[in-house]
DNA sequence: GTCTATAAAGAGATAGAC
DNA sequence: GTCTATCTCTTTATAGAC
């Protein structure tokens, strides 16, 4: 019985890892570019140097591509933030970390994370619930950590820690939508800027 | 000689005004529900009460209906924002006007807004061009205001008033993604709350 | 694992009647 | 100003050879 070395381990994916990861992440750069339904499982092919029929050895629906997409972009930025604010105890140092890591990831890793940020509209009702409650659940990870400077005293308490939140991620998010590396910003200058100005506002102040 | 009462006035529309107009709104609707090539000619005439086919009586392309959404949003918040900061001397004060009235304008019309913001990039290069150019007119109102907050001293100078500004426009932007009417939070509530968080800051420091 | 060929469905847009 | 009917093109996805 002759089968492939490894299957891949989502159940949305058939070939072997490797050819399938180079696939997600082609997608994701032309979904970011021209969109999800712009861009034909053709193109894709073109992108990865197969034909376009060849890409359904590897997913069996464009369909799947788009929700890999969005679980594979969502572990990596949950595990990578989680990972930057380990062993961080100082309730600020530890939001500012988070928001920190949380701009370097999405801005590094654009294609997938905008992908997933403003394509999961395509996706079966089913599929974009399952993606919108991961989202949530990332999204937690800084409820908790604004929450947790309120309670310590050094973050505003007029404002809900869920407002304080929804504001933050508006801040942060908005960036895959003008940020590009070849201007004269880099990733971790943006993170710097976008946490002075959550923590600090623009009005100028003594400190 | 039989002629319509009225023609158009900016060389995309065909029909009467209100027809068309009504179109638009219908079409930014579901734009934003479906995005722009998720929507068919057939939904939209639905939409309106007609059949697909007649929509083209009004617009030449799908594509003069996108374009046509775009223009009006833009116009209709230049104007609107502008009013709102008129009279006011003041610059932190101009500045929260502004914020306020962009947050109010963009949210009261969404479905307009959202379209404008997200679905721009299924226009063809040239008028892709011509929205972000009357977008990037818009956006200097706003910075302006930032860049005379810091002539006069009351906005930080340590971050130029472009970077501030493009802060401000994520921090303001990213609503159309989360805001609900349905919800609890007012647009003029949203609205104070986004002024507040981005002049001082979400750290609890006395005034 | 990739290919060619093609099936099946749906899209934007037009023609011409009313 | 709206209708029905339809053209033409493109798309996702499958079948079966290599």
């Amino acid at each position: 019985m002759t089968v492939p070395a490894r299957q891949a381990s989502s159940g949305v994916r058939r070939g072997g890892p490797a050819r399938s990861d180079l696939i997600l992440r082609q997608a994701a750069a032309l979904f970011q570019e021209k969109g999800y339904l712009g861009t034909t499982t053709r193109e894709l092919g073109d992108a990865v140097g197969i034909r376009g029929a060849s890409v359904y050895y590897h997913f069996k629906t464009k369909e799947d591509i788009l929700y890999g997409i969005c679980l594979e972009s969502l572990r990596y930025l949950g595990e990578r933030v989680t990972a930057a604010a380990e062993g961080i105890a100082d309730p600020i140092l530890r939001l500012r970390a988070l928001i920190e890591a949380h701009v370097i990831n999405i801005l590094v890793d654009r294609q997938m994370h905008a992908t997933m940020l403003t394509e999961v509209r395509y996706l079966s009702p089913e599929r974009r619930q399952e993606v919108t409650t991961r989202r949530d659940a990332y999204e937690r990870i800084l409820e908790d950590a604004v929450a947790a400077g309120q309670a310590d005293g050094g973050v505003r308490t007029d404002i809900t820690s869920r407002r304080l939140t929804l504001s933050l991620l508006s801040l942060l998010n908005w960036t895959i939508f003008w940020y590009s590396p070849d201007g004269v910003l880099s990733v971790d200058a943006v993170a710097s800027m976008l946490a002075t100005v959550f923590l600090e506002g623009a009005l100028n102040r003594p400190n």
